[in-house]
DNA sequence: CGTTAGTTTGAGGCAGATCAACTTTGGTGG
DNA sequence: CCACCAAAGTTGATCTGCCTCAAACTAACG
C-alpha cells in the first residue's frame, strides 16, 4: 500500500521497534492509532474462545494497519503480531483524519484495499467450504512462500493461514517433497514447481 | 446503509424490477454499475468449481450492491440474485463518481461498512475453523430470522449462509423444536427463545 | 551444549458430508 | 376448488477426511 504517498507529510510522529512474537495491538483494543510498517512483517491473528488460532492477513513494508478497525470504529478483532523485527510509524488517530482530508488520493487506496481485501476474505470463506485441507494448504505454501520468500515460515504459520493443522501441513509436505514438488531445508522449504503445487489435489 | 443521504441527488437513473431467482449480476462480469436497493431483498453468492455454493452477503431496502468490486477494481467474485421480488436504482459508474465527489459523506459510510464487512467476513473464517456446524447453523437461524423476520428462508439458504449442508439443518431443526428452542409451522420458522439458540452446544 | 521451540510420524475416532429413498408443502392451472 | 406436481424438507445409513492425542526426534540460538 502507498504509504509513501503521505510519507513527508507526517510532521511529528513515533517510530516504534519490535521484535519478533512482541505484539503491536491487542483484539479487542479501541483503536486510537494507526501503524505504517516501514520495515519487517507480522501478522494479525484472530483466537477464539476454545483457543483456536486463525491467521487473518500478513503484512509488511508499506502495509497500513489497524485501518480497518478505525474505519469501522470497532475494537480490533485480531491481535497484530511481528513476526520478523519491525519498524513502525504510529500515527494518531487525528493526523490520520487530517491526512486524509489533505490527501483525498490516501483514502482511495485505503478504500482500494479494504474492498479488495473484503473480496479475499469470502473467497477464502467459499474456499474452506469447498477445498480439501491439502488443497488450501498448498495454495498457502505458495502465496506464503512466492510473497515473502525469506521468511520462514513455520509448519503452524502456515496452519493458521489455511486453516487446518501443523500435523496437517507437515504430513503434505513431506509428501510435496517425495513427489519433488518442493524441497525442505532444516525447518525452510522451497518451491520446485509452482504450477504443480497451486494445481495440487490430494 | 444511508443511500437517503444521496437519494435525491440522483438525476437520471434507471429502476428495474426483479422477481425472484432472478441474476442482478453475474460472478466475473465487469462492474459498470453500482445498485440502490428500493425494495425486496436479495443475496451474493459465490459458486465455486466443484459447484459448492456460498452465501456471501444479504442486502436489502437501503443497502448498495457492486460497491466492492467497483472499488477494488476486480470483477464481481460472486453473483447477485433476488431472493423477494426486488426494486433497485441502477447508478453508472461515472454518476457514482460525481456522486463521491459532491458528496463525502457518502464515501465515508461506503468506507465504514466495507471495512465493517471485512471484519465480519474474517471472523466468520475464523468461526468456520472452530466453531461445530450446528452451532454456526443455530447462530445463522439466529441472525437471519432476526434480520429479515418475513422472510421464509429455505434450509438450503440457511446451509449456504452458515457453511453446511441443508441435511445438516434439517437435523438441527427438528432437535430445536423437540427443546422447544423454536417452532417449526410449513417451510417457515419461529423462533421460541434466543438466548438458548444463539448459545446453543450441539 | 543444553534447552526450547519446532517438526515428524503413527494410530484412532468422530463430526458431518454424502447418498438414497420417501414425505410434505404450497403454488398453479384446469 | 381441487388435483397435480415440482420444489422443499425429512430421515436413515454409510463413509471418510482430517483433527486429535501421543511420543519421539531435530534444529537453532544463546
Amino acid at each position: 500500500m502507498f504509504y509513501q504517498l503521505i510519507k513527508d507529510k507526517i510532521s511529528d510522529s513515533t517510530l516504534k521497534t519490535f521484535k519478533r512474537g512482541q505484539i503491536i495491538y491487542h483484539e479487542g483494543d479501541i483503536p486510537e492509532e494507526i501503524f505504517f510498517i516501514e520495515e519487517g512483517m507480522g501478522g494479525l491473528f484472530h483466537i477464539s474462545e476454545t483457543g483456536k488460532e486463525t491467521f487473518f492477513r500478513v503484512f509488511s513494508k508499506d502495509d497500513i494497519l489497524g485501518h480497518r478497525s478505525m474505519l469501522a470504529e470497532e475494537p480490533y478483532h485480531g491481535s497484530a503480531v511481528a513476526l520478523s523485527p519491525l519498524k513502525i510509524r504510529v500515527i494518531s488517530k487525528e493526523q490520520c483524519r487530517e491526512i486524509c482530508l489533505q490527501n483525498p488520493d490516501f483514502l482511495q487506496i485505503m478504500v482500494k484495499n479494504l474492498a479488495s481485501d473484503l473480496g479475499k476474505a469470502e473467497l477464502r470463506i467459499a474456499g474452506l467450504l469447498d477445498k480439501s485441507a491439502n488443497k488450501r494448504i498448498a495454495e498457502s505454501l505458495v502465496y506464503l512462500k512466492l510473497k515473502y520468500p525469506k521468511y520462514i515460515w513455520t509448519r503452524k504459520e502456515v496452519a493458521e493461514y489455511s486453516g487446518s493443522t501443523f500435523e496437517s501441513v507437515t504430513r503434505l509436505m513431506t509428501k510435496l517433497e517425495e513427489e519433488n514438488i518442493i524441497t525442505k531445508s532444516g525447518r525452510d522449504f522451497a518451491i520446485n514447481d509452482v504450477a504443480k503445487l497451486l494445481n495440487y489435489e490430494n
